[in-house]
DNA sequence: GGCTCTACCTACCACATGGTAGAGATGTGC
DNA sequence: GCACATCTCTACCATGTGGTAGGTAGAGCC
């Protein structure tokens, strides 16, 4: 992909995320990327393509991430912690990615709903069955809902960057980035202590 | 409040936890209430202003169902969890209530969170409050970081909204008022057994 | 009847938006 | 030299937007 193109994306990955499609204007990313509106829409022929662009960019570059994770997720202990930071890790990177993902999801929940079941969706299963699995062995508690589980933990996770900003401005004490921390920790050991039979 | 108004803010209520602030029009508005745009100026002088006549009566009829929520819950046995679905009734009963509060905190962060801290602060301090005392009686357990597990249930309860959504696509089975059931017992039973010690 | 207020209307405006037409520059292969 | 492709530009357009000016019908009051 060419240096202009990808220039565009990330501009407007930010500009979506910040201000929303609607609240986004064309001519806006092009200044930013510093060229004319036509010049974009020569890369990009609509906004609507741009839009879909921006998202197979994040769904692409979570997809090139996942099985890296799964990889090392499988040698490793407390593997189930490991993957919860390491897909929050994902988010953190860049918080717009987590923003633009609730955007996505609540702009137009059908379309965007069905492309994120087929990025995500095979992955759930797999965790769904490591879930049960566990249920049967007795290490994971009977009243786990896997699927609703998980459905929240997905939850937790893109919310601990919107909950984050939350936290400085109720109780103070910290910036953002340190807020962020403290939500992403707490939404690990929710999910993990709610999961978990307690030991002994 | 007069008729009209109310029935404006019903209807603008809808359309900008659907489409956002940006993607709703006034025409659109006042179309659907059966009156002219001008008309609607008439009543609200600016959208914005409309914008924050329907923020404040969502923070409203929040604030009055609040007491009624926590009077009961003294009471009673099984308060967190009496509290915990009280609270996600409210935005189940009205789901376009959640999106629009997620909508506003990710649109203006600043603006809204400082509104939302004045409306929901001291409540959060409250809860605090409770479970720090309940750390210090041994029922709660010493891990739990009150403010971050306050914020990350606000996160959850919200989501469920969202999550359901997401539960039907990607695992389907059931339609979206099931899964938002689902959701929601399985953020309660999440955000219980992560806070209490195991009992015995 | 006259006065005022509310609630609504028609007609209009300035402006920003997404998008197009078509030309000019810059390089690449032959 | 010349055709071709790539990329960017200026100039423009149709449309929809939030918002304004000003008028009208009716109710209540004196």
């Amino acid at each position: 992909m060419s240096d202009s193109k990808q220039r565009i994306i990330a501009v407007a990955t930010q500009r979506f995320a910040t201000h929303g499609y609607d609240g986004t204007s064309l001519q806006g990313i092009a200044d930013e990327v510093g060229m004319r509106k036509p010049s974009l829409l020569y890369h990009f022929p609509s906004k609507e393509a741009l839009r879909e662009a921006v998202l197979s960019d994040l769904i692409g570059r979570w997809e090139t991430t996942l099985p890296s994770i799964l990889a090392r997720a499988q040698t490793g202990p407390d593997r189930f912690a490991f993957l919860f930071d390491e897909v929050a890790q994902f988010f953190q990177e860049d918080p717009a990615r987590a923003i633009l993902l609730l955007r996505e999801v609540v702009d137009r929940p059908v379309e965007t709903r069905a492309r994120l079941a087929e990025a995500i969706g095979p992955w759930l299963v797999l965790l769904k069955g490591a879930i049960e699995d566990g249920q049967e062995s007795g290490r994971v508690r009977d009243a786990v809902d896997a699927e609703a589980y998980l459905i929240q933990c997905i939850v937790s996770v893109v919310g601990a960057v919107v909950g984050a900003h939350l936290g400085t401005q109720v109780f103070g004490g910290g910036d953002a980035s340190a807020w962020i921390l403290r939500q992403r920790a707490e939404a690990r050991r929710m999910a993990q202590e709610s999961l978990f039979k307690p030991r002994g």
